[in-house]
DNA sequence: ATTTCATTTGCAACTTTGTTGCATTTATAA
DNA sequence: TTATAAATGCAACAAAGTTGCAAATGAAAT
């Protein structure tokens, strides 16, 4: 019996191991976005710090999370839509920061607008986070 | 006579420093956005750690300088246009990262687009960051 | 079920980054 | 010139992240 974890597991060819599925639980049952404190927090100092720093490593790799950014120096990470290929991800919707409760989550019904960038300047990739109240605390 | 960092830190009610003058200098002559390490660099280890940190941080909550949001967890800083007051910031211009030459810029001629967002969700603060390769780089 | 082997993990040791308290120095204004 | 509040440097610390390596474990083959 394959639970949902195992199977984005094996989708990106990562054996199953404690560590990755406990974690990986954390994002999927977890709807807002994760620091890494966050994750060693939940997951009750069952794991190395390392351990947790090198599965977040390749979970991003593999296209399985995303970060986040911040204006202050932390990072966020957050679960990506199935359709992020290995290394390369595009989940173009904006994120959102709540100045309240302090949760960051994606909207993914909000695309990001495209811009008008002065000539010479070639984009790749568009960010965009908006801080503020969010649903639940207003 | 007054230079023009000296204009800027008195209007400011900040005292005239050693430390505050080479590091305001730093913004002041480059175009692009300083991360901590490169002021410790370029300022030769003149400073204190600890004083640069203060320096920033104290540049900061004037309005001088502002931060710029990375997925990575490098804190970058750059010059506010004049017109910022103490605490809160207003520069709605995207920002632009460059892969090849690592170079963080204000676009400050390009606006950052207004976005609707999901009923309840309170907008503060929008930013936005645009990765890709630069003028000079292309 | 057992064995094999590459992968993953935990540990230790380390580097980098950021913070705090306090004595000394410095800038400003009287 | 002097008084005083603010800024600096130092030391000691805390937090965050990295690396090498031996031991443990998962996946596949037998
Ligand atoms: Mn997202
Ligand atoms: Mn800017
Ligand atoms: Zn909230
Ligand atoms: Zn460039």
């Amino acid at each position: 019996m394959s639970t949902p974890v195992d199977i984005i597991l094996k989708r990106n060819q990562l054996s199953i191991t404690d560590s990755r599925k406990k974690i990986l639980e954390l994002f999927v049952n977890n709807s807002g976005a994760l620091e890494h404190a966050d994750i060693e927090k939940k997951t009750g100092e069952k794991f190395d710090r390392v351990t947790v720093y090198r599965t977040l490593q390749s979970f991003l790799e593999k296209g399985i999370i995303h970060t986040i950014p911040t204006s202050d120096n932390s990072v966020r990470y957050a679960l990506c839509k199935d359709d992020c290929k290995e290394g390369h991800h595009h989940d173009n919707h904006v994120h959102f920061l709540c100045n309240e409760c302090h949760t960051t989550m994606c909207l993914e019904d909000v695309t990001i607008p495209e811009v008008k960038l002065p000539v010479g300047f070639q984009p790749a990739e568009y960010q965009m986070v908006v801080s503020g109240t969010c649903k639940e605390c207003r």
